[in-house]
RNA sequence: GGGAUCGUAGUCUAGCUUGGUAUGAUACUAGCCUGGGGGGCUAGUGGUCGCAGGUUCAAAUCCUGCUGAUCCCA
């Protein structure tokens, strides 16, 4: 078998575009659709995706969110009802326009996202102060037609997410949990996707279209590119006042209601291929792996084999008491080499080598994935598998930050900015807070306002671009 | 939004200029040998050449339209 074109046949330092797109094909997370800008999720992307929706959904329950579902077809007289979020989504909408043959008087729109279609529903649901919070999460797909080049995970015409859509009371509740549910996201990703992101405000140019303000969560990948890992909306009462989700409170007078939305996608997928996988391809964090060890039994003949599958099969169990998912590679006709370079393209953290030689030693070959290192273990030791596949976790977490941390750069002087900038990287500039400068940055350089960290606000230095006070030193970035 | 490149077996590809039903590798199937980092030999399977139309006795090849993908730039 010859080793041309069954791997990763380009550098992710050289060609991180070519590298990435191989990377999902070739590690068989999705494959492409035979509809423009659409993807397929196999087995194991999706598998990802049910991992990091079961997290999600212990933590909302726990805020008291349960899940819904609603229907994907949205009439265009709702979908209108909030004008600028209409205005803002209208370019990159599907829409449905006949039955069969006949055509539909008031078109129908593929969800673009939910807001408009769920607040018609709120207002028929909350009545009193009693019925508030509403708070409820959908699982669903949203569909906007993408122009610019897609993706696989990153910017594609329809993808997977949740929406969580809550009411509250007060405008303090709101905003309250509009923070609660940025925790979430961010200890989310951190902890299971072991990517570190920065959380913060968008500026007003970026925002949601209808929100009063979004609180977002921006990651640095690899390449010098930002991308937005999820977003949390604080919607005031534009949505409440249009829709007239109201409700009578204590002193029953009629108040209009203080509402959020929020969601991510599968493009924490993406990112999470993007920081971690290296050269040989997928590097899989050990919380979110669909297997976590796969062991692969070395024979020469049919009496080593007994030998070496009853040792595999005691270890598989050892494991999976363990609550470790552990797969046995058993496939005939394929040689150890080859096993071992198909399990390290698709990113299994873990793989165990059990030939002759180990059953005569009484030990087991373990290699990591995530830095290609080997060790052995006595047989005696295998309960020491739990605890490797922790410390993975952790050191994929540090050294995706160090990563972060040396792609962050203050930079003060416009003239190092736009030096610096197609080397990409997240750029930590102070900003007079005008529109005219955000929009003169981006023409000038591509880069936007990623993100407004929480506590950057600063009046003691000078605009990166005007030269006037500062307010805030945002991040700037290029961005997917 | 602007530009460039490309679509031939599961994958990568030759052939296209100068029209004659497709080349090679790899994968896949079977058997034997192998087996600790992408194995070897032998014999097979697999293609309406992205789609639709046109020119022609004849189209992967020439023409038109459509569609999809990749990359670069704003």
């Amino acid at each position: 078998m010859g080793k041309q074109n069954v791997g990763i046949t380009v550098s992710k330092k050289d060609d991180f575009s070519e590298w990435y797109t191989q990377v999902v094909l070739k590690a068989k997370l999705a494959d492409y659709a035979p509809v423009k800008g659409l993807i397929v999720l196999r087995p194991d992307g999706y598998s990802i995706w049910e991992s990091l929706r079961s997290t999600f959904d212990k933590k909302f329950a726990l805020n008291g969110i349960r899940n819904g579902f609603l229907p994907i077809l949205i009439p265009e007289s709702l979908l209108g009802k909030e004008q600028k979020h209409f205005a803002g989504f209208n370019p990159e909408v599907f829409w449905v326009t006949h039955s069969g043959t006949n055509e539909i008087g008031d078109r129908l729109a593929l969800r673009p996202t939910s807001e408009t279609l769920a607040y018609t529903l709120y207002s028929k649901w909350i009545q009193s102060w009693r019925d508030l919070p509403l708070k409820i999460n959908f699982w669903n797909t949203a569909l906007r037609a993408e122009i610019k080049a897609t993706k696989p995970f990153l910017r594609t015409s329809e993808f997977l997410w949740q929406e969580g859509h809550t009411v509250h009371s007060t405008k303090e509740e709101a905003e309250k949990e509009v923070m609660k549910i940025l925790d979430i996201y961010k200890n989310t990703v951190e902890e299971e996707l072991a990517i570190p992101v920065t959380t913060g405000k968008k500026s007003e140019k970026e925002k949601f279209v209808g929100a009063e303000y979004t609180t977002t969560m921006e990651s640095i990948m690899p390449d010098g590119k930002a991308l937005q890992m999820g977003t949390s909306h604080f919607l005031g009462q534009n949505f409440s006042k249009p829709f007239e989700v109201k409700f009578a409170d204590k002193d029953n007078v009629e108040h209009f209601a203080w509402q959020t939305s929020w969601g991510v996608s599968w493009r924490l997928i993406g990112a999470m291929i993007m920081a971690h996988g290296d050269d040989k391809g997928l590097v899989l964090p050990p919380k979110v792996a669909p297997m976590q060890v796969v062991i692969v039994p070395i024979y020469k003949n049919d009496e080593g084999k007994n030998t070496v599958l009853s040792k595999v099969e005691e270890i598989q169990n050892k494991l999976e008491l363990k609550n470790i998912r552990t797969h046995v590679d058993d496939r005939e006709g394929m040689s150890p080499g080859y096993k071992f370079n198909d399990w390290e393209l698709k990113g299994v953290p873990l793989r165990i080598e059990i030939g002759p030689k180990d059953i005569e030693n009484q030990k087991i070959v373990i290699a990591k994935r995530y830095n290609l290192e080997k060790v052995s273990l006595s047989f005696t030791e295998i309960e020491k598998v739990s605890e490797m596949l922790d410390e993975i976790q952790t050191e994929m977490l540090k050294k995706a930050k160090e990563q972060a941390k040396n792609n962050t750069l203050e930079i003060l002087e416009y003239s190092d900015f736009k030096a610096k900038i197609e080397d990409g990287g997240f750029f930590n500039s102070p900003w007079c807070g005008k529109l005219q400068c955000e929009d003169k940055i981006k023409e000038e350089t591509g880069a936007e306002i990623r993100v407004i960290p929480f506590n950057s606000e600063d009046n003691t230095k000078k605009c990166i671009y005007c030269k006037e006070q500062s307010i805030s030193i945002p991040i700037f970035a290029r961005g997917y």
